[in-house]
DNA sequence: CAGTGGTCTAGACCACTGG
DNA sequence: CAGTGGTCTAGACCACTGG
């Protein structure tokens, strides 16, 4: 015997894969779910708890329950900024800039980006430091459309990934890893020709790609962790 | 004003992050800490409700809620099984067995399964090729009690993977992912000196942990997709 | 204002684990 | 057996949204 709350479960997640609940279309109510189902109002709010916190559903206070705008492909990368993940780890986070201008992208990056091929983009290149060594070379193209102020920061202050969190905020994010052996600009830049980690990343805001993010971690040095449960 | 349940969670991982509550140790019961906070039963859980889809905790119906023993560092990783996943691509899939057998393994992966020293525990090694092509060496040792059977098993049939799906199923994995130089043993049995994108994967079922995995793939010739929604 | 989700209570019965 | 987490009820009051 299946418990209540799984059964309205079921119930939401066939009723969205059927498609009679479209992405951003309203649900049943908490109490329209509970009168349907016979149960208690909470045993209804355990299952759409469920389906939110996969990211299913997504709930508005005073306004109702919808189904989630974009859906996750498979798997999933947590994005945290490199600084914060140092200093989380009770290090010494330092930054170095190499580069801040304006580029022409090459047709495949323009086809990345999703802009027109013979229009400038941005363009930053860093190393990001742990206690002085370095540990990530961070080479980012950026569609100016969602940043326009990014050639005037300071990302000695704040890296690139948190001042476009800030200006366009993320929603959506997808990775390519690999081993790779480093150019020689990236061995200078990270003191090291050790194999890299290389994890190509483009980021989302609601309008658009707002960046393609090429990082180079030392495969010595960085390790990428993650954790999981089903 | 905080919600209640938002105060014991604070409480929770602070008793965490101060070290008072150790990776694997139990943590007051749901009883306990309604008590404590004086609020009901509900509440409390909540909070654990809550600190438990973050991976902080882990509860075991009739023994208690847990401190999560490998704290995901970051982020998520998928696990498919490569036959699926090659067979996805429509390319043909081949796979090699190299050795299977029982070993007694060495402190720190014996360790890492969570086994005594001296127990012996079961070993496998394979090469799965996608068009004939290799693309994963896979090393894997086995804990017995979940999979007694394991080394009567065809892996050309069914790779370790899928067969430990069904006797002991998936509840829970962590990841590292690490750019390395491949060793002999490697390079011959992959026919490839690139550097290699190696995974280090443990898997959980209900009970304990089933298996730890060291997947070592050519970094020309396979990629970790990933994509994420917020 | 009526309707929504957010929090909370004080009970209940259950399945599971160890001793 | 006593203790644990898993599910569930039938209420309550709240903050928030739109009309």
């Amino acid at each position: 015997m299946q418990a209540r709350y799984l059964t309205i479960k079921d119930f939401v997640t066939d009723q969205i894969e059927r498609g009679i609940w479209e992405p951003s279309e309203k649900i049943y109510s908490e109490n329209e779910l509970a009168v349907k189902f016979s149960v208690s109002r909470m045993t209804a709010r355990k299952a759409i708890d469920s389906l939110c916190s996969e990211g299913v559903l997504v709930r508005s206070q005073g306004l109702g329950t919808f189904v989630a705008d974009l859906r996750p492909m498979s798997s999933l990368l947590e994005i945290r900024n490199i600084a914060d993940e140092i200093a989380s780890r009770g290090h010494q986070y330092s930054g170095q800039v190499i580069d801040v201008r304006s580029v022409i992208p090459d047709k495949s990056l323009a086809r990345l980006l999703d802009v027109p091929v013979d229009s400038a983009v941005y363009h930053s290149c860093l190393v990001h430091r742990e206690n002085d060594i370095a540990v990530q070379y961070e080479d980012r193209y950026i569609n100016p459309k969602f940043a326009p102020d990014y050639l005037q920061q300071n990302f000695l202050d704040q890296t690139p990934n948190a001042y476009l969190s800030k200006v366009a905020p993320l929603t959506e994010a997808d990775h390519v890893v690999e081993a790779v052996l480093p150019d020689d600009n990236i061995v200078s830049a990270l003191n090291s020709n050790f194999p890299c980690l290389k994890i190509t990343r483009r980021t989302w805001c609601k309008r658009g790609i707002v960046s393609v993010a090429y990082l180079y971690h030392p495969g010595d040095k960085y390790r990428l962790g993650g954790h999981l449960t089903f």
